[in-house]
DNA sequence: GATGAATGAGCGTTCATTCAT
DNA sequence: AATGAATGAACGCTCATTCAT
């Protein structure tokens, strides 16, 4: 087994195990066993469970940011490149559950144990967007105050419709590709707003 | 200890439990020591921890709802309607983190263990969103196609600040009132946008 | 509630679980629950769970013996009415499967824990036996050194028997009836044997 | 530790409490205290308390074999061998109770969930009782109709002895050996006699 | 680089039983 | 005569992790 090979692997199985029986299914036994190897040899590659799902997250925050960014440039109009980050946020979420949850979803309580670098890292997507929305506002077809509140904004939506769909909340007669383009179009919609000037807040 | 005093205990303390140490962190065990008796006493007011989670998920749907609908006939107003049903719902999450989560974030793998009378009883919520889209529409203020889809797209929006803002996942820089002033203000100037006629779907 | 009702139906219940769901399903809970009344109330009748079985097994052991007396006295032939008590036995196990297990297989390391007093009555089944020998015996058709030795040994194949077949041990291909007539027969015979006069003993 | 030497203590400590305290006193976490491990490190060895049954069952039908077939083709006679087959039966059971009562007695109840690999092995032995009969029957000595079926009877009357001298529910003033001895001569006897040619069944 | 052996802590759950009313 | 409330002890089992080799 060369070098770092078992080290992919277990991470692959991880976030095969991971979709496939959730959070909770995913023990290192099971994860040992469904790779073949014993138990101890996951804490060669991986200092304990945390480090494990810290490198997936990572992983997963990588993923996504090129998954969004690709050939991103090509697309000069705001509103278009906007749209299509929308799209490719929405079609990374559904089609690697396991990184989405593992990266947005799962055990929030223990997300402190995990060091700060994911926002670092996760920041570079939400940059994207930001940068999407300051041409577009330069350009005069978005309105924003502040382009980073908004582009947080535009992930909240986006997250919503994500969650909602992996967890399978959502009405089941509900028609998923017509919910979804709506989503997509009222959150590209809602840029085009001019915010109001009042500045109360909402909560303490 | 009279009547059912233990078991309103029980709940209480399972919802705080459940804010402060997660999904994992409420077992049957650690929930009897927090009311101070022993594990076997839960089990004569609940059948097992499935019942209990089932119970404080009804009764999260039922207060949820019962905070939505809080004289809600006395505002006119559909955009009006609409906007107080944004502000309440976040409200209520952010105020009722433990209900939140158990009904909407926490183990989605075992919420098919759960009957589907949940979903009726949460499609009592939806509804009024519904309801105030449906009488804006026919005023001309907002525009959908079909409002339980409209209904299910703001519901997205709003899960997802809800549920960031509760995992702590927003960039702690952000200045929490103004986000969510934007969100409410994006989600519903959202509805007011004519869709586009286009039927392309996104997903296969 | 008149009187001792209750108790009665406990006993009753008590050989229905037992039957159903085998001794470890017989639990104080599940009785009250099966009859009605809270756990609590059992013991108003019975001490403890070891009390309740007691009374089953002499209840058993009466029932026993009054299945094989029935008319006992009417057949004159010793070997008929040896032959007739064989089939009696094997028909009150097999009808009373509960009543059987609990007299004869159930949990025997536990038996210490009962009085001496079930021995008693038993002695008197097994003293039916013995009188048949004894008959026999004088009139030349069996031959016995020590009657209450062979009905004993009688006892011993019976019980075989029944409790091989109570529980499902025999391979299911045998043809029930013609295995218990033959066990009946050579039983019968078997009495009918001059023993050899040797007196050596097998095992220490 | 060497290899496997913990998995034989295992067995063998099970086999002791079981004939010491019953079926419900052999629990994994005893079994653990008894031989001074963890109650974890008995599923190293076996992967439920089923599997550790069922492990010492079908050690008990080898050991039971072994013991019936050593050196029984010396023994030309078939009514010797007969005989010798009932000694060493007797004998097995006598000397090894833990292996007899899991086998034979223990919660029949829950037999059905060990595999009926069992039945096979457990067939090996009876057969050496059919193959007796089989001999004893073409030379004349025995007179079976169904060898099968007879060797069936055989072990009932060989199984009601030991069961009963287990469980100690013979009274105590019998004699034991002389006891066994008449239960040995009476189970040979029977299997002289020519059975009527009847056909009436016992029971429906 | 990889493992076998082992564990302490914890899980949800069931049990027979008691006690005050 | 009957109950509701409560419990300590035990059950089979899984977990992430460590350590010596």
């Amino acid at each position: 087994m060369g070098e770092h090979d078992l080290r992919r692997r277990i991470l692959d199985e991880a976030r095969y195990l991971l979709v496939r029986e959730g959070y909770s299914g995913l023990s290192m036994r099971k994860l040992a066993q469904a790779i073949g190897y014993s138990a101890t040899s996951i804490y060669l590659y991986f200092k304990n469970k945390d480090d494990l799902f810290h490198v997936l997250i990572l992983e997963g925050l990588e993923k996504l940011y090129e998954h969004l960014n690709r050939g991103l440039d090509g697309i000069p109009s705001p509103e278009q490149r906007l749209r299509a980050l929308c799209e490719r946020y929405i079609s990374f979420g559904l089609e690697n559950p396991e990184y989405y949850e593992i990266m947005f979803v799962l055990h929030p309580e223990k997300s402190s144990r995990f060091p700060r670098e994911h926002y670092r890292r996760g920041r570079k997507s939400l940059n994207l967007f930001a940068q999407a929305l300051e041409d577009g506002t330069r350009e005069g077809v978005f309105h924003c105050r502040d382009v980073s509140v908004s582009a947080s904004v535009i992930w909240t939506f986006l997250h919503g419709a994500v969650s909602l769909v992996l967890a399978h909340r959502l009405d089941a007669r509900l028609d998923r590709s017509s919910y979804l383009k709506e989503v997509i179009d009222r959150t590209v919609a809602s840029m085009k707003f001019p915010l109001a000037v009042s500045n109360e807040s909402l909560n303490p």
